[in-house]
DNA sequence: GCCAACGTTGGC
DNA sequence: GCCAACGTTGGC
């Protein structure tokens, strides 16, 4: 099994809009990124990915997905009133993908950005490098497990 | 709102 | 294929 990070912005849509959906599942449309594109390809069915709140207040990973459909075409590239319309995108031609993803677990305790880069086990992580924007992208098992202890635990004091 | 860091586009 | 111009992401 692969582990995932995905984003999106709360304004737009949140953790807590997905534990509002039907199912608590959704369509993740609107990547229009190749390579992210690729990421969501990869994705299988089973797969967890961590759900991250971007260019948000703070901005922070909240809680977890389970891949429950893998990728298929997004339809939302060639419907010219969808915010994510990409004219070059058709029926025959459909450019992007999406998956459907599912709640698995919202957390106690958000993990904002900061706190994060103050993990030495999660130094590694594509999310804290400098100038990262990738938008869906995989993250190690151990840092997975990092991030689902923190969130399980209050937050330590600084040294 | 600013701006650094990318990714994409298009002229050549 | 190069690269300047432009657009977007996302932290701050």
């Amino acid at each position: 099994m692969n582990h995932w990070l995905i984003k999106s912005e709360p304004d737009v849509f949140s953790i807590h809009d997905l534990a509002k959906a039907k199912k608590k599942t959704t369509h993740w449309e609107g990547v229009r990124n190749y390579q992210a594109r690729n990421f969501l390809r990869a994705m299988k069915k089973g797969d967890l990915a961590l759900f991250y709140h971007s260019n948000a207040e703070p901005s922070a990973v909240a809680g977890v997905v389970e891949v429950v459909r893998e990728a298929y075409p997004d339809e939302s590239a060639w419907d010219p009133r969808s915010d994510y319309h990409d004219p070059k995108a058709s029926n025959e031609n459909p450019i992007w993908s999406m998956v459907d993803v599912r709640l698995v677990e919202i957390f106690s305790r958000e993990l904002p950005l900061d706190e994060l880069r103050g993990v030495r086990a999660l130094a590694d992580m594509e999310l804290l490098r400098r100038g990262s924007r990738l938008s869906v992208h995989p993250v190690t098992p151990a840092q997975f497990r990092t991030i689902q202890s923190l969130a399980s635990k209050r937050r330590a004091a600084r040294p």
